[in-house]
DNA sequence: CTTCGTAGGAGTACAACGTACGCCTACGAA
DNA sequence: TTCGTAGGCGTACGTTGTACTCCTACGAAG
């Protein structure tokens, strides 16, 4: 075996999330990538086969970093928020990233790991058949659109002066978007959970 | 005043759309849109300034025909489910554009009008304030990750055999999937947003 | 210590993309 | 009939992903 390896794939994600964080998701490219390891473009096909590969590497760095053990809470619910949490977390960390999780969301080990931990919550809670299905459904779409509203949404964020001031086309619009402006992330991205998990029953 | 137009941006759009429902979202290109009206490339941009223009005419193509007067039905959640689930028919027609959808939410009229009509349901319903801003951004959470799910998701569509196979190492990954197949992307929404909609109080 | 084969690193090159620029020309107003 | 404006488009450039090919560093074998 001749010549080691210069680069393990997690540093190589690293300097793509590294990238990204910097300079935003739209100037990720094989090229910017080997420039941050001051290496030849075409080396990092030597770690990758794909571009696509490296944005799973992306999305398997920031979601390696999360727990997904089930935590020792009182009730599922709390077991099911404490997990998405840790998620959101995770993700808020990064947020230029977010796209590159729902792109890749199939083929990610990370996303697998989480959706079996939050189906035990549910079996545990007693959810079975086509329920389950619904119920970790809706928990996943909530969750996705979530994390994506939370970096770019019109209600928090830069968007919300704008459709503020939008007032006399769309009154409740710029009106809810006033009172948004005292909602943290977190608050939003918590009771917002909180409101689904009071309507799911087993 | 030379020359009239040959074309509406209508018949850009409507040509847009059909690339990316004929070929996938990653043919919808400046050179494709053109070729299928027979036109060069260049002279697209006598009607759109640019590619991102381009896509929003495609997302307003598809939500202009969603009605978003607010149905005349007894109860506030079934006047938000219905909305709901006419955005959902609209865009279940073109799967393919469900990205644009995402990416571009921010300056879209069609999108702004969507939100407008949810929020005077649930301020209708007694909703205010921080409330009605917690609220609405669940919903639309839900709404932006189901959509988003639907056409891609890994239990419904092809990813759920995939899922089903690898049963040892997610058990419970796999043994949702296996009942995910009875439910269809049509109950999954709409049972999922009950859900959503029963933990919903002003 | 020398030698050798394998695999890592990188330069070149090409197709496809968005689009700036500038030309030709069709057509409504005069 | 004429003319100026604006529509249509060909060309060309910078940027992207990546196939191909070469050179070379280095671990194992002698």
């Amino acid at each position: 075996m001749p010549r080691k390896r210069s680069l393990t794939t997690d540093q190589l994600a690293a300097a793509a999330l590294a990238v990204v964080d910097r300079d935003g998701l739209a100037v990720l490219t094989m090229r910017t990538v080997a420039q941050e390891l001051n290496m030849g473009t075409m080396s990092l096909y030597r770690y990758v086969s794909d571009r696509e590969q490296l944005e799973r590497l992306v999305v398997e760095l920031v979601l390696g970093g999360v727990d997904f053990t089930v935590p020792d809470l009182p009730t599922w619910q709390e077991r099911i928020a404490a997990l998405c949490e840790r998620i959101r977390l995770a993700v808020h960390a990064h947020p230029a990233m977010v796209p590159l999780l729902l792109v890749h969301r199939h083929a990610s080990p990370g996303v697998r790991r989480s959706g079996e931990a939050m189906l035990s919550v549910l079996a545990g809670a007693g959810f079975t058949g086509e329920r389950r299905v619904i119920a970790f459904r809706a928990l996943v779409s909530y969750l996705i659109g979530a994390l994506q509203a939370e970096g770019l949404g019109p209600l928090s964020g830069a968007g919300t002066d704008v459709l503020a001031t939008l007032g006399e086309q769309y009154p409740y619009l710029a009106e809810t978007a006033v009172s948004a402006r005292g909602v943290t992330p977190q608050r939003e991205f918590g009771e917002g959970l909180a409101l689904l998990l009071r309507g799911l029953t087993p």
